[in-house]
DNA sequence: CAGCATCCTTTAAGATACTG
DNA sequence: CAGTATCTTAAAGGATGCTG
């Protein structure tokens, strides 16, 4: 039935590209360094190893779900390396290793770009929204 | 009331970081790029200008909405530009601003580091995966 | 101390139908 | 062609209480 090729075709299309999107390099990492909290712990972590409640409150807006989910994501991505201290109470340490931290490095252009960028994007999204007001 | 406190200076930390991730030029940065689309836009926009059916056939998984959304705040944003062409029917070209076109510049730094190091993150991640389930 | 489990709300995203 | 408008579903995130 013809109904349904156009609906299929695009369907089918969709699978096919978001299969591609499974296996691509980029599209990976970014899913990996989008979330909110990743960038965050791991310039955290850059300035060196840290504990559970110091990152916690040197990143003060995180809740502890989130924090110890982005730092579970990290540990199984092996940006970061988790150490448990056996005592009373327990301790335990993150850092970066090596791969996170030429992670980290690749991050730091993006914050150079940021530095020296961003005005100007502020400054675009101003006029846009003024123009929008005034057509409005 | 004692009762009260922790929970109120918790919320203000949460409030005063708030605010400074605001004002941050990175992270403003990192929620500008962590989109899934816009980077794919912007890729595919570095190839040269391009009209919206055709990003719509180029990026095969977006819905129209999306498209539509992303398109707007890269525009917002001085990213990329869009021109219509009164005609019948209406055509609209999209293209890279300068500052379009130096981000992406710095996105494909990321794209490096990922096809160098995604395929250490996999097996890490495989790795950890093995481990978890011959723990469990 | 460093989490885990649960519930519950807010937000983003997708499908669908219609328009200048 | 290039969208807009609306509705509904999926999921991310936060608050809370409990544990080795």
């Amino acid at each position: 039935m013809a109904t349904t090729t156009a609906t299929q075709r695009r369907a089918e299309a969709k699978r096919e590209y978001d299969a591609f999107l499974a296996v691509c390099p980029s599209r990976q990492l970014l899913d990996a360094i989008a979330d909110k909290w990743v960038t965050l712990v791991l310039t955290a972590l850059d300035a060196g190893p840290a504990r559970y409640s110091q990152l916690s409150r040197q990143i003060a807006g995180v809740s502890q779900k989130m924090l110890t989910q982005t730092l579970r994501t990290l540990e199984r991505d092996g940006l970061v390396e988790r150490t448990v201290t056996a005592s009373v109470p327990v301790r335990v340490d993150y850092a970066l290793t090596p791969l996170g931290a030429s992670l980290v490095a690749v991050i730091a252009h993006l914050k150079d770009w940021a530095e020296v960028h961003m005005p100007d994007v502020q400054q675009s999204r101003r006029r846009y929204d003024r123009r929008a007001r005034d057509a409005g």
